[in-house]
RNA sequence: CGGGGCGUGGCGCAGUUUGGUCAGCGCACCUGCCUUGGGAGCAGGGGGUCGGAGGUUCAAGUCCUCUCGCCCCGACCA
């Protein structure tokens, strides 16, 4: 491709409207312009780019089996009702009506869709395993668009719906899945680790998220790099051992006064943070929760969930403790259920062994020391509920285990039956009976990916992308269009590396000086560039530069084809798949 | 949705506090000359009515009201 003739439109200032450097490298390497809050379009290069990724999740979906269909985006509210996500989904869906008055939606994911697809055509048992997936665009009206690509209301997605007869079935899809991801996820070239997560609105039991290592990312991950443990803090399990004084205390109340934050009791009563247990009341719809955890801790709601089995829950705000007849700043288990009839007490299971803490007293400005647990107050559920922290022990192994921050690029998640079920998506088994399919499903963030890669690859000048998805493999600049010889190589050269294979993008810009072709070169960052200048005059060979190491080679045209598939094979090879089909 | 910030040529910004030659600067763009290894130089030129609506005033980019949009921090997710 000349880049005279090619659609690049470079800015030389970051976009004011940017904040993150994927983001703003996005827009002024003339990837992707944005056309309002969290709505993108994409350019050549970024087109480029994401066909690039969507052809690698493609080959690897279907290594594994899984046959590609496109479903619409416009769905209509019925199919939703079915499922009860209409209202579950709520504000997050797009929704619009036609002439007539017919509420639509713009798929936020396709569930209902597949499903009563799949159950209308697939009658019998015979016709299983079977799994199906679309790349294409998704609308989710996020509260809050972020960072471009990374948090967009309009984003590509690559999902699948797997249908398997029972359980053991759906566990083989799904292991094929993770297969497929795994390999995705290295072909693209991320940093990425698995890890256990949260099933959120999508539901089902066991799930995997796909997490890309990036600073700016808005998840948290523990791993353990002993023994492979990786969650999601949503569910990140971890054992921590606070001491507690061992002799019996009688049960006190102190005066506290004006002391509502753990810090300041602390300081105020002379004892360290872990010797105070919080109090957090939530709101969830089946009533209220009062989470029992450690000073130094923050609850963690998406467990709360899991421990109640409950949907909704919301940390209730200061106005409600008014309401409540609860001191905001001195709530603590003791006596609660005298104040809150019918709140359920949940403790965070490592600190059951509690003895001698300090609590709030139910009362302003007043705290209970010598609080011990069982003997002055019992918890109805005992669970995890406490945040990990970077540096507690893994669950597993014991080990360390380190907190990192990551985008989310790809989820796998077991559904069972949950939407066959209230869908009747049924099919005959070998007795004839009817039964729900047990399905699977799984998402990659098509788009997200390229941002979270250039989130991974940069540096001040600008991007540089892994070759398995950068617009172009070569980046060919002529430096000095008016020196007749070099003008001559640059195309001759140009024509050689077409016609072998090679996806050049050649800057064959006349009204251009030198510096701004290496400017714009390496923000735009392809992989390897050719560069036909002075040197070339000097030395007869021209000079190639990685652009991801600045390293810089000196080749005569003769060897110049051959370095280079040396180079493309090496480089390929770093991004292979590791699991066959 | 709560908190904070911002909307002025294509982009980045100044001007708003203290209404009145304030519509300006840099980049980009167009023409010509010149230059060609790190976003060149000189000369000339085109382009905005200040997010929108309403109001106050002799006079509004500047003050008031409403409204729309965008960004950042928190609760949600590929």
């Amino acid at each position: 491709m000349r880049q005279s003739k090619f659609y690049v439109p470079t800015l030389k200032e970051n976009p004011a409207e940017a904040e993150v450097q994927s983001h703003r490298l996005l827009i002024r390497a003339g990837y992707i312009r944005k056309v309002a809050a969290g709505v993108y379009t994409f350019l050549p290069l970024g087109k480029r780019s994401l066909q690039k990724i969507e052809n690698i999740v493609r080959e690897e979906m279907n290594r594994f089996g899984a046959q590609e269909i496109l479903m619409p985006a416009l769905q209509p509210k019925e199919l939703w009702e079915k499922t009860g996500r209409w209202d579950a989904y709520g504000p997050m869906m797009m929704k619009l009506k036609d002439r007539k008055g017919r509420d639509f939606a713009l798929g936020p994911t396709h569930e209902e869709l597949i499903t009563t697809l799949v159950s209308l055509d697939v009658r019998s048992y015979k016709e299983l395993p079977l799994n199906l997936y679309q790349i294409q665009p998704k609308f989710r009206d996020e509260p809050r668009p972020r960072f471009g690509l990374i948090r967009a209301r309009e984003f590509i997605m690559k999902d699948a719906y797997s249908f398997d007869v029972d359980e053991d079935g759906l566990k083989e899809s799904y292991e094929k899945m993770r297969k497929a991801y795994n390999n995705v996820f290295r072909r693209v070239g991320l940093k990425f680790i698995a890890v256990k997560a949260h099933t959120g609105l999508i539901g089902g039991s066991d799930s995997e998220e796909f997490m890309a290592l990036a600073e700016i990312g808005e998840d948290s991950i523990f791993v353990c790099s002993n023994c492979g443990y990786a969650a999601n803090r949503e569910l990140a399990k971890s054992k921590f051992t606070y001491k507690w004084p061992e002799e019996d205390r009688a049960l006190t109340k102190m005066h506290t006064p004006a002391r509502m934050s753990v810090n300041d009791v602390a300081q105020f009563l002379s004892v360290p943070e872990t010797m105070l247990i919080k109090t957090m009341i939530y709101r969830t719809e089946k009533g209220y929760v009062a989470a029992v955890i450690p000073g130094d801790r923050e609850a963690v709601e998406t467990k709360i969930q899991t421990a109640l089995g409950v949907n909704n829950v919301e940390l209730i705000n200061p106005d409600d403790f008014e309401k409540l007849g609860l001191p905001f700043g001195y709530v603590g288990p003791v006596g609660l259920k005298e104040i809150l009839p019918g709140v359920v007490i949940v403790i965070d299971e490592r600190i059951v062994d509690f003895k001698n803490g300090v609590t709030g007293a139910n009362e302003k400005d007043y705290h209970l020391t010598g609080v011990t647990y069982g003997r002055d107050f019992v918890a109805d559920i005992v669970a995890d509920i406490a945040e990990a922290k970077d540096e507690d022990a893994c669950p597993n192994c014991g080990e360390a285990i380190k907190e990192e921050k990551a985008i989310e690029v790809g989820h796998i998640f077991q559904l069972g039956t949950k939407y066959s079920e209230s869908l009747d998506a049924c099919f005959l088994n070998e007795k004839g009976e009817r039964k729900p399919f047990f399905m699977g499903c799984y998402g990659i963030g098509v788009s997200r990916i390229l941002s979270a890669a250039v989130e991974q690859n940069n540096d001040d000048r600008g991007m540089f992308l892994p070759l398995p998805i950068a617009p172009f493999e070569l980046h060919l600049l002529l430096l000095n269009p008016a020196d007749k010889l070099l003008k001559n190589t640059a195309e001759n050269l140009y024509e050689l590396l077409s016609n072998n294979g090679f996806e050049v993008l050649y800057d064959d810009r006349e009204d251009v000086t030198p510096g701004v072709k290496f400017s714009d070169a390496d923000l735009i960052g392809i992989p390897l560039q050719i560069i036909v200048g002075k040197k070339f005059l000097e030395e007869s060979k021209v000079e190639i530069k990685i652009r991801s190491t600045g390293e810089r080679v000196l080749v005569s045209t003769e060897n110049l084809i051959e370095y280079l598939n040396d180079w493309k094979n090496n480089e390929y090879s770093k991004f292979s798949a590791v699991y066959e089909g």
